[in-house]
This record gives C-alpha cells, sequence and structure tokens, in this order.
DNA sequence: AGACTGAGTTCGAAATCCGAACTCAGTAGT
DNA sequence: ACTACTGAGTTCGGATTTCGAACTCAGTCT
C-alpha cells in the first residue's frame, strides 16, 4: 500500500492531504474550481452555475482565497467589482479534477456523462497515469510507493 | 478550457463530477478511501486512524458502500462482525488521491508534508501525465478537452 | 426618479456534525 | 456464574453548517 505518514492519532499533525482537503473537500470547492476552469470569475455567476447558497458561496470563495486557490480582482472601479480567478495552485488542481471526472465517467452509475475527456491533437481518450521522468515510462497506482523524507520504505 | 457538459441551472441533471462529489466531497469520504488503501478494514479503526465520530462513520460508511466505494464483508461468525474493504471502483480512486496529494505537498503551505510518492523501481519522484494510447506519448492539462458524446467541441 | 447590476449580508428554519455514553451478542478469565 | 472485554454499531443533546429568500449598498442607465 503506498499511501503513507500519516500518523494520526487524536488530530494532531495533520498529513498533507488531511490538511488540503480541510480546505477543498467539501461539496463545492472542487465544483468551484472546475468553474473557474470553465472561465466563470463572477460573484453572480458561480452562483447561477453551481446554484451554491450566496452565504455559503461567500464563505468558501474566502477560505479558497486564504488558501491561494483563488485570487480577488478588481476588474471595475466606477462601483467597484471583483472576480474571482484562479491561481497557479488552483490551476494546479486540474489533475484532481481530471481524475475525478474519469473515475465518475467509469464508476458513477447515477449521472450518466454527456462529456469525455480526450487528447485534443488526436481526439483519442485519454489515460491518467503516472510518469517517470529518469526511467522515461508511464506506470500505473501500483509502483507507487511513499517515502519518508529521511528515505525509509 | 477543457471541463465541459454541465448544464447545471437549478440542479438539475447533474454532471458526473457533481454526482461524484456528492458522494465523496465531503471532509471524510477521501480520507475513508485512503485509509482504506493503507489496509485500514475495521470500524473502529476507521474510526481510531482519523478521529471521525462514530455515528459520521456509521452514515459515511453506509453511503459509501450504497455507492459501490466499499464493500461490507462478514469476516467472522460467532459474534458476526462485518469489515469494510475497498472495491475495484473504490481503488480506482486512487489516482485521484495521489493528484491531491501531489498537490499537496506542492502548494499546500501548512502542512509539511513527511512523505513523497516515487517510482518504487527507481525512487525518482513521480509526476502525473495523461497518456495517449494511441499517439504512445504523455501531455499535460492543457492538451485536453471534452467533448460531447455526438462530439462536438 | 425609478429600475437595474453586482457583490455581497442578514435572517430564521433545517440539516449535519460532534463527543460521550449506551446497547447488544458473544468470548475469555476466574 | 460473575465480571470484564470486544467490535459494531445507536442514542442523546448541544454546537456548527447549510439553506433559500429577502435585504443592502454604491453606482449606472433611461
Amino acid at each position: 500500500m503506498y499511501l503513507r505518514g500519516v500518523m494520526n492519532q487524536q488530530g494532531q499533525p495533520g498529513s498533507a492531504i488531511e490538511e488540503t482537503l480541510r480546505v477543498v473537500g467539501d461539496r463545492w470547492s472542487i465544483l468551484l474550481v472546475r468553474a473557474g476552469l470553465r472561465g466563470i470569475r463572477r460573484f453572480d455567476d458561480f452562483c447561477d452555475d453551481l446554484g451554491i447558497a450566496r452565504p455559503v458561496l461567500t464563505e468558501r470563495l474566502r477560505r479558497l482565497v486564504k488558501f491561494g486557490i483563488f485570487e480577488r480582482v478588481r476588474y471595475q472601479d466606477k462601483p467597484v467589482r471583483y472576480e474571482y480567478r484562479l491561481t497557479e495552485a488552483g490551476l494546479a488542481l486540474s489533475p484532481a479534477l481530471v481524475a475525478l471526472v474519469r473515475w465518475s465517467e467509469e464508476y458513477s452509475q447515477e449521472a450518466t456523462s454527456e462529456t469525455t475527456l480526450v487528447h485534443a491533437p488526436c481526439g483519442t481518450e485519454l489515460e491518467q497515469a503516472f510518469w517517470c521522468r529518469s526511467c522515461q515510462t508511464t506506470f500505473g497506482p501500483h509502483a507507487v510507493r511513499g517515502v519518508g523524507v529521511n528515505g525509509e520504505s
């Protein structure tokens, strides 16, 4: 099993993902990131697109800004208006998003997906893999291992 | 922008990820899957490991079973006892999990990760990429496109 | 003046979350 | 036979979050 480094009895240290899920692990945050990737930037547009309650949206965006996933940008002065743009870090969540989309396509029984993800140049359905720069190969989850900072298994 | 096919005003159709996040998009579910990958199977062990409240764990596991991510297996008869094992579908969530771990390692300011994910055979830090079977290449998120079932952009 | 826009706040009702204590069947020890 | 213990849950009341609907506030448009 390849996910290690946890040591989480009674909630002290909080491994990296735990921390991350505390930010991004609710029903809306990932959807907000996805909306951001789809080009949505404005408060009301997020609201309409996702059907999220306004107070919740306010709170969620504030948190995502605080953790550097979105930035709040003033895009107009006369009536001062702000919009929310994905940061570098926010964009970097897309592999996770894509992994979830792929999973949904394959295993989610309920929603029939109207969309498939493909490799743009050729139109082939994409697969997700891990890539080793030094071996120059792709590989699957079974070849992944977690190592601690001082290199133990 | 490569994530499409949504059409979600006032919550009707629910694209695939929305559906998925309704199952897996809370602070605990993903952590439960991760615990499952780490070999945890028993109620009390989940409880101790994650520090999740018992009633919540009950409800969460029930839901994950219902959606085919865990299965509830009777592993003993004398006092009847059940444990929870990841299904095929549950295991298939690991790419998403790995993507989140990678993101955490790179961008999460708070938790310093004590663990890094590497390619097992050679020990090199892994990268995550998309793989096109027909072109035999890896590529990044910018080369991904979403197409609808009848093939429009 | 009156209506509209966009980004929020405020409100009370409803759903969730929590920890701590309890249940229930069976097992092990004395 | 009595007690303690295990594992998988339930039950409880209180705290926190979520919700939809209505309101605010600055500025613009007609």
